[in-house]
DNA sequence: TGCGTATATGCACATAAAGGAATATACTTG
DNA sequence: CAAGTATATTCCTTTATGTGCATATACGCA
């Protein structure tokens, strides 16, 4: 781990949205306009900030006809993890956090 | 906690310089004079990182003379001693912060 | 009070990054 | 192949932030 990549995954943390998106990705692997819906965001949006984690390979894609389907990249926990873990384990007294995931629950089947 | 706060406090530390800064401050309380020669950043920009790391409430200061020591805050370890916690104790391969705190120990007897 | 040292702040500039709107791409189905 | 749905990308504008340089403030000491 470099200071650099530290400081990137730190980055790509430290902004509401994205937050958010991983902290439904910590619940379980979801579509972008899941995600759309959940969040109230608009999808270029979305998909610039999925783009970010992406690239840094904190989350991962797969695609299943024309749904892209996100999940954390369990493969590089080690980077990651234990700042994600401790955050979004440690964090779930966050109100809009919880809501986030009320919704997941309630939202999708 | 809310999740303005934590994006504050990771935004806070998603930069190389304030992570230096914490890491140093992680070992041991230091004035700006002994950041500066460590890290070589111009004092200006030194304290100019402080100063946002001081609004967060992460560090604090206390004058004595016209020195000004700098530390953890302590006090409100349940905010961001979670993070920082897992950071700073986590992290200490990475090479430029063992290399500052090496710089620590040897030019401050 | 005047000077030197330590630290903080203001200004100017350059860069990054977030969001909206429009457009492009990938895939499915008829 | 055409049309529709899901997702990604581009362009543009605005805002935030990092740094250098100059200056201001705080304190100690003569």
């Amino acid at each position: 781990m470099t200071l650099k990549r530290l400081r990137q995954i730190l980055k790509a943390l430290a902004e509401d949205t994205r937050l958010r998106i991983l902290n439904l990705l910590y619940a379980r692997e979801l579509t972008v306009g899941d995600m759309c819906k959940i969040l109230r965001v608009s999808q270029p949006t979305l998909s610039k900030h999925l783009a970010r984690l992406r690239l840094l390979r904190i989350v991962i894609d797969r695609r299943k006809g024309n749904l892209v389907y996100y999940s954390l990249n369990r493969a590089t926990q080690s980077d990651y993890e234990k700042i994600l873990g401790s955050f979004l384990a440690g964090f779930r007294d966050i109100e809009i956090l919880k809501k986030d995931i009320t919704k997941l629950e309630s939202s999708l089947h």
